[in-house]
DNA sequence: GTCTATAATTCGATAGAC
DNA sequence: GTCTATCGAATTATAGAC
């Protein structure tokens, strides 16, 4: 049985959402005005209403889009390590937690470097955006952190817990400087994001195991 | 002789200043309205223009207010630590710079949470809003990067440069999550405080000799 | 220095024709 | 699904009286 596709509409939303994406990355939530979008989208005002509702729903359309491919990437990691009794190690774990991101976005060219400053956005902006972000990424997190408890079982919960925060911390200014002078990540090339991650993934592991 | 103050318009300066920066911290730049400022410090929407002349500089009015109190912390800290000939230990360094910010929020009560989240707001949101903080606090960041390079000679002006870096992201996280639940500080008392800068300290050090 | 009044834009959202 | 037209509200900033 076919499925029905309207052409038209499919790309419309589609150009909306990557619009949206690179104007919340560039200018934040607040600073985004849908006008600003229909316009380098070269669509209608209606359009937006239309097909997501309003300003706030375009940004967690947004979101969803972004936290799927990234969860997605770092639970496919994750099953390189499974092997069954062992407990991953620290290493592995972040490693699998750290890579995907980076590897997503030197794969995405200019977008990338969008893509980067967007998951910034997420962590960083006012109401409502951490909240709708947070929402999106809450249980991939528990995840996290109940592998890493496995890991490090001498550590308490709460202790674990504000340890992976900061190292996402670092892993999110490392994204929203990709590209900047003296930044960890420049070039935004495939050899040089590998680097980059064996470093990152050494930095975060000193401290999360300190 | 007698330095002419008008008492009631240093009221209204100042009053505009915290006012503006708790919104800032809670709202950003773009989602706080001079309106909303004026309305809570009980002053007129003229007086915001007369006395600062536009949003934008209102802003960076409140970020050389902040940085002056973080910098001059900071550098008397550093005091402690002038023995001489031997470069002080990289501990010690990260505990100068990681140490003033978050004893001077906890001293602070409720505004400290606020002075904390508008720290992080200097670093995370878009333009002009990074670019007017950097300028306040790079040049003191170089200073802390040529003390680093002589405590740890071995690595490259880039690599401490970016482990620098990172190691501001993770403190400004834990500024900004300070009185959340699972954050590194949670009460933000005074004994809290102490042993959260030393667990923070230890967690960036061993990065930075990572 | 402080105030009122208002200029000049811009915003998100919607109604209704096609 | 797409469009035009527009509503109602909010924005920064300024002019000019006191």
């Amino acid at each position: 049985m076919k499925v029905k596709v309207n052409v038209a509409t499919a790309d419309t939303k589609e150009q909306i959402l990557n619009v949206a994406e690179k104007l919340f990355a560039e200018k934040g939530f607040a600073g985004t005005t849908l006008r600003g979008v229909i316009r380098e989208a070269e669509v209608n005002i209606a359009a937006v209403h239309y097909h997501f509702g309003s300003k706030e729903k375009l940004f967690s359309a947004v979101v969803q889009r972004v936290a799927k491919q990234i969860i997605q990437a770092q639970q496919r990691q994750l099953k390189n390590y499974e092997n069954g009794e062992k407990p991953t190690s620290v290493e592995n774990l972040l490693e699998a937690f750290i890579a995907p991101p980076l590897q997503t976005i030197s794969q995405m060219g200019e977008m990338g470097v969008i893509r980067a400053q967007f998951i910034g956005r997420c962590r960083t902006e006012p109401f409502p955006v951490q909240q709708l972000a947070e929402k999106e990424f809450s249980e991939n997190h528990q995840r996290f952190l109940d592998m890493l408890q496995r890991a490090l079982p001498d550590q308490t919960r709460s202790e674990l817990q504000w340890k992976l925060d900061l190292s996402i911390a670092v892993l999110v200014r490392v994204l929203t400087q990709v590209g900047k002078p003296n930044a960890l990540v420049q070039e935004n090339s495939p050899q040089e994001v590998e680097v980059a991650i064996k470093r990152l993934v050494n930095f975060v592991t000193q401290g999360m195991k300190a």
